[in-house]
DNA sequence: CTCGGTGGAGAGCGAACGTTCTCTGACGGT
DNA sequence: ACCGTCAGAGAACGTTCGCTCTCCACCGAG
């Protein structure tokens, strides 16, 4: 094992772990064992705990981004591209292992106490915002809708983290169709 | 000190640690060492740390919404009671220790592993969504406005503890604006 | 003054944490 | 065949955690 591949099955142990049970509640030991990679390979790659929980969050705020914009930009350009973010933020909560937005929870958890952490989960919501708005400027519709918009969204992902279901998608879809109609 | 002064001075120091620092970043000791309280009688009234944070999340849960139906009660009844919600959320957002809703941060740190707490959680969360539905009511409104208006509210209070501005708050009454004109 | 009981201070317990160190065995060049 | 190098397994380290226990100062009743 290389240690590109020791880097790979680490950050994917991690996003599990860190994402399914929070981030304090997850030992570096229990990261060994579910990667398989020794923890002297682990401390060489990532020299602490705070450096592999960095790693995790900028490799999910990467992959989360670009299956959003993946899956929005394959619709037809306009509103529809807009609400699609909603039906995507349905699928994502639908899934068997979802528990709310991992950046909101990562704040939650260290944000207090990591300021590198707290970044990055700062640059992960301004880049949703920042998405947003170019679909608002495709669509050819007013950026005074951005906000509302994204803090639909937001309100969407807790809400489905904590009732466990995602029909919060579709109320927040709704509420977004209700604003584009006015505008 | 008697037992019910202990348990006062035990909340008071639990939930201004709690809240700012997050649950699993502080210990029993500190919240003994801020309470003044020995740790015998800590344990004796709260036998677990569990307990404290259940106990913790109850009393918060009342005195949040007695703090925000008490401010938008006084309002006249109607649309100016709805958006009210809105202004108690900017100045709650202002205050120079807020770091988020205390029950979003308590559901991502232990929501998957205290199965108590996170029902706490999800109350507090009817709860608020219930008064928000008894506002419309009041107004006159369509009680399919309840879901919008709480996703606003949601999504405003995650937003303004990422971002650290109290801005989300009237992005969120502005939308929750429109979305009244429109029904 | 002498007790019995109460409560606070803080030492102590076992477990778990993040991190480092030691040992051992496999491998590649000569 | 030999030796130097390296990586993995996991023991060990110091700290911190939640929690319990020990000890002693205090206090009202007799």
């Amino acid at each position: 094992m290389d240690q590109g591949e020791a880097e790979t099955r680490l950050l994917d142990a991690a996003e599990e772990l860190f994402y399914g049970r929070g981030i304090q509640a997850v030992g570096v030991d229990q990261i060994r064992a579910a990667s398989g990679v020794s923890l002297k390979r682990l401390y060489q790659v990532f020299p602490s705990k705070a450096d592999l929980v960095l790693a995790y969050l900028r490799r999910r705020d990467a992959r989360w981004l670009a299956a959003l914009t993946g899956y929005a930009d394959a619709r037809p350009e306009g509103d529809a591209r807009i609400l699609a973010v909603f039906d995507w933020l349905h699928g994502w909560f639908g899934e068997p292992d979802f528990r709310g937005c991992g950046f909101i929870n990562a704040f939650a958890e260290i944000g207090a106490t990591d300021p590198a952490a707290a970044e990055v989960v700062r640059a992960h919501k301004a880049a949703l915002r920042d998405y947003l708005a170019g679909l608002l400027r495709q669509a050819g519709r007013p950026q005074s809708l951005v906000d509302p918009l994204f803090l639909l969204a937001e309100g969407a992902m807790t809400t489905a983290a904590v009732t466990g279901s995602p029909e919060a998608a579709l109320q927040a879809r709704g509420a977004a169709a209700a604003l584009l109609a006015t505008a």
